[in-house]
DNA sequence: GTATTTATTTCGTGC
DNA sequence: GCACGAAGTAAATAC
């Protein structure tokens, strides 16, 4: 990893173009051959930025008008995206060897949120009881497909974050299912952590259930069943 | 903007839960209190990171077992989120005044394909004339309204990326469109530099025609009508 | 390999 | 400030 603190401007041409005007910045190029350009705010997103794998080559400028010294391209193997940065003064140049990172873990992402509530899916209510996770159907896999108190089929599309297309999803799964007579008829619900007012307006006015999930009270279930074994 | 170089193991708790082993890392704190932990490879995304508003404290461990120098907390501002890093060893530790960022000026999103296909209607037939570009609705505006040869409405919803959400986004349009008897009919167009299978598939059964736009032959009009000038 | 879905999405924009 | 749509989305997963 190259830490470069330096004036620059810079300009990419490839799914886009842009351009950024002269400024103090700094170039990350990490080991897999990427470059990016941060500025001095937001965590997360560079300025501008070349995925691997792509090339760097470096030219020095000598007796440039505008005062820059240096221009360095950065060129994608595949697609001929290139990223140029005019280098007018640099004020910090170091590389360190950080080798492979081991990754991260996670946990408490729609995977885990569809698991624990198939666990628990009398969190939908009492006498509810599960068929199967990811029923596979032929526009794509239902989420959670269970049976009510009464029997009856109920398809659940799970979200982390509710939204309009997660209905819609759902009402084409619903549309598909209650063409099967040994399932339909068969009603939906909508599960997420958290659902948007428009979500869940369209969602209420197909005649769907909205159900909010609470991520900690599920995982609470849990941890107090293993404390039973 | 801080730069640190360090041996680190990282928890987060916040919208999930996530932990880094212990690794060097890049970890990068900016001016606005954001703070990314960055390993050497992935040119766009951080490991693990915290946005503003946030605020880091750092205190020294002594004696600890496994060997830890010092403890960081990161808290953010108002959802309590944490992000611990758990400092091993400090390879580099530096600070650069940068200063605010002109910013990134940026050309050839779907703004721009807008633009360009409402300047050459008649790339999706001859006889096409433009009524408006956002077009006004209750459910928001229609990308561009026009007519065909024959004279009929037609509705165009256009994507850099063409896939499902459009197809229902101009279904939702169309049906609101064919109410009102000024315009109805209304036909709908689908209108994308790339359009997926599943998407195409969908706008097809409802009736949907589907076009691929090439931004660069669009530009290519452009700038042969530049010349004419 | 392609296609689809998720994301601590982030980010802008309009209300 | 909230809600919605786009992104040079990127990254993981299913097929």
């Amino acid at each position: 990893m190259r830490l470069v603190i330096t004036r620059c401007a810079v300009d990419y041409a490839g799914k886009l173009t842009a351009h950024l005007p002269l400024a103090l910045r700094l170039v990350l190029i990490k080991a897999d051959g990427s470059v990016s350009i941060h500025a001095d705010d937001r965590a997360y997103k560079p300025l501008n930025w070349m995925n691997p794998p792509c090339s760097l080559r470096e030219e020095p400028l000598t007796d440039d008008e505008s005062g820059a010294t240096a221009r360095w391209t950065v060129t994608h193997g595949k697609s001929g995206e290139r990223l140029i940065l005019t280098i007018h003064e640099v004020l910090h140049d170091s590389s360190h060897e950080l080798g492979l990172d081991p990754g991260l873990q996670k946990d408490g992402v729609e995977a885990h949120l569809q698991e624990l509530l198939a666990e628990h899916i009398t969190t939908l209510g009492t006498g509810y009881q599960l068929i199967r996770r990811e029923y596979p159907t032929a526009i794509g896999p239902v989420d959670i497909l269970c049976r009510d108190s009464t029997s009856t089929t109920v398809a659940v599309e799970i979200k982390r974050r509710g939204e309009i297309d997660g209905v819609e999803q759902l009402t084409r799964y619903l549309e598909l299912l209650n063409r099967d007579p040994l399932l339909a008829p068969v009603r939906g619900v909508f599960a997420a952590q958290e659902i948007k007012p428009q979500a869940r307006v369209l969602a209420v006015d197909r005649g769907i259930d909205c159900v909010t999930l609470d991520y900690d009270a599920l995982r609470g279930i849990d941890n107090a069943e293993d404390r039973l074994f």
